[in-house]
DNA sequence: ACAAAAGTGTTCCGGTTACACCCATGA
DNA sequence: TCATGGGTGTAACCGGAACACTTTTGT
């Protein structure tokens, strides 16, 4: 055997996706613990030597959250060589794992949330939403990874629309609708246009209940039928 | 160190897509030899110790064409704990790599080579096109990452077109742009207007060199400005 | 002359865009 | 009564789809 060929371990790190109250795209980081100092970092774990990435990515978001069944999608392995030299990178690495650990590959997954949903975590004792522009400075090459979920979570949303109603309550207005489809395409759309269009999808049913205690004419709430939506598979752009 | 987690090696799969004159889709497989049978697989390597996985995939396009900087996109982790347990495959893996492989992980990409772009194989002995309906089975699970690696190809002409003169000769007809085009988005497009769309970009490029020898009225001959298109960056489609 | 495909022109249709206008509610 | 946003209607516009027509070349 060849010394120089890769023998190493694979972890999985999920980037879930939230949506606020003040339209904000948000995202789920823990805690790790070094010594006694805390630092907090994406959500990831070693994959076991009987599972499948997805099924390891799977388990990463239930012990995250204790949801089941959470929407998934691998999107990239990271493998720079140099992706944990840093050295509280490594010190920590061998506390968790008590075993030194040289270097290590990722496989990177987007998962989507309600922002509201109770998060009960299995295995972190501090886990918390933090603000797309206000993550800040993580080890290994978490902030990279996190960059790059985000243009591939608007390209998940390109290929499968409906994936989008899992970042939103079951009832939503419209306009909640379209504040997170702008908060993630970036190019403007006259809301009335956009309402008109989204009310025009057989999909998109609408409640016989509307928003209470608002300073303007109620809006009236919706939901998403999956069922319908898969009969028809409308893209929201052509 | 907890005796479950995953210690493995990780290898590069590479699934490179030609365009025959056939108006067919083929893909590049090599010979690998076990004691005295041949078998066809994807080319690919275990990665090396100091490479990441980009640089690992351009390598294995290297040794398998003899071209430098071919494109080249990463787009899947495949890791099924199953993938490699067929007797001739984990034979064949100790023989190669000198040791024994229990497990390994693939991450695959895509690539695009002209068809009559001369193969120069720096590491395999056969190197051959496939028709990729004609693709026998293979080792591992090479037959399903090629059949992912399809809906993938399909995917990024959708979000960059460019890459799609790739796949043709520097010269080449508008027709022959429609057929792989048809080849590989499927809906059905009329040529005339497909024509009139395409000879209407800036960076489809008319030369004053048309067919010979065709029994019928002979087409001109394009090529594609690869920096007029970065100016622009129209999609085919919106 | 005919077949086959290149290449151009024209019409039609549907969806998007840009608004105007009215409605409902709380302050 | 005003501000704010909900919700509907309409007309202009644009791009794609369908298809007719002319051109060019080999048989």
């Amino acid at each position: 055997m060849s010394p120089n060929f890769i023998h190493t371990y694979v972890s999985v790190d999920c980037v879930v996706f939230g949506f606020d109250h003040e339209n904000r795209l948000n995202i789920l980081l823990v805690e790790r613990h070094l010594d006694e100092a805390k630092q907090i970092k994406l959500p990831g774990s070693l994959i076991y030597s009987d599972e499948d990435v997805d099924d390891s990515a799977e388990r990463v978001l239930y012990e995250l959250t204790g949801i089941k069944k959470m929407v998934l999608k691998q999107f990239k392995c990271f493998a720079d060589p140099s992706r944990a030299i840093n050295k509280d990178d490594i010190k920590w690495m061998d506390e968790e794992y008590k075993h030194h650990i040289d270097r290590i590959i990722t496989v990177a997954y987007l998962s989507l949330c309600k922002i509201d949903h109770k998060i009960n975590s299995t295995k972190y004792n501090t886990v918390n939403w933090f603000p797309i522009h206000e993550v800040p400075n993580l080890p290994f090459d978490h902030n990279k990874i996190i960059k790059e979920s985000l243009v591939e979570i608007r390209r998940w949303i390109e290929i499968d629309f409906s994936i989008i109603f899992e970042l939103l309550p079951k009832k939503f207005t419209i306009r909640q609708l379209y504040q997170l489809y702008s908060a993630l395409s970036e190019k403007y759309i006259d809301i009335k246009n956009f309402h008109k269009k989204i009310s025009s999808f057989n999909y998109i049913v609408p409640l016989n209940e509307i928003e209470t205690n608002v300073s303007h004419r109620a809006a009236r709430y919706y939901k998403f039928d999956a069922k319908v939506y898969k009969k028809n598979n409308t893209k929201l752009i052509k």
